[in-house]
DNA sequence: CTTTGGATCGTCT
DNA sequence: GACGATCCAAAGG
């Protein structure tokens, strides 16, 4: 949990987000390096925003967008270091009832947790649960292994990262993980 | 099915 | 004052 992101992003994979009553399998994520990422939050250095992912890993970094979305992550380097992993898209496993309430233009299941605003919808998540420990048994949010190995390198997809400017440096590199198959997948 | 444009506001320049 | 690590509805093939 504490190195490299982009070694951390595909054993993330088939690990369980739970919220409440409310939790999905991880199917789809991206590594965000810190200062080498043009494309990170934290490559400008730290502010009160991306406080969180200079903090220690293991836990949750929330963040606001385009005016009207949340996006969560899992920060991932050591304390004093940025890094983080996007969280993409979840396979819901148990709360359908309450995503479907919190997402009411969800017209198939499948549309409930495949894009990274609309996972934080279907779990509630907003800036209130930034910095939570997703490892501690006292936290709201958690992050859990149930067992399921990640993907193997045949079930395992990557390419290059979704809504990231062409002409920054590291928009090319391979850096989403996917389980190949899995209808929750955005796009 | 694919493409396009609008919504909307916290954050940083 | 500009710009998103996005989503959705509407319009066009």
């Amino acid at each position: 949990m504490a190195s490299d992101p982009v070694e951390v992003a595909p054993l993330l994979l088939n690990k369980v987000l739970t919220c409440g009553p409310v939790s999905g399998r991880i199917v789809e994520v991206e590594a965000y390096k810190g200062s080498e990422d043009p494309a990170s939050h934290a490559f400008r250095g730290e502010s009160a925003r991306n406080a969180v992912m200079f903090g220690p890993p293991g836990h949750l970094y929330v963040y606001f967008s385009y005016g009207m979305h949340h996006c969560c992550n899992v920060v991932c380097r050591p304390a004093g270091v940025a890094g983080a992993v996007l969280v993409r898209a979840l396979a819901p496993t148990s709360g359908l009832e309450v995503m479907r309430r919190r997402r009411p233009h969800a017209e198939r299941d499948r549309d409930l947790c495949s894009g990274p605003g609309k996972l934080c919808q279907a779990l509630g998540l907003n800036r209130d649960f930034d910095g939570l420990d997703l490892l501690s048994s006292a936290s709201t949010v958690r992050l859990l292994d149930d067992g399921r190995p990640a993907p193997t390198a045949g079930e395992l997809g990557s390419g290059p990262r979704i809504g990231i400017s062409a002409e920054l440096t590291s928009a090319a590199e391979p850096w989403r993980f996917w389980v190949v198959g899995d209808a929750n997948v955005s796009r």
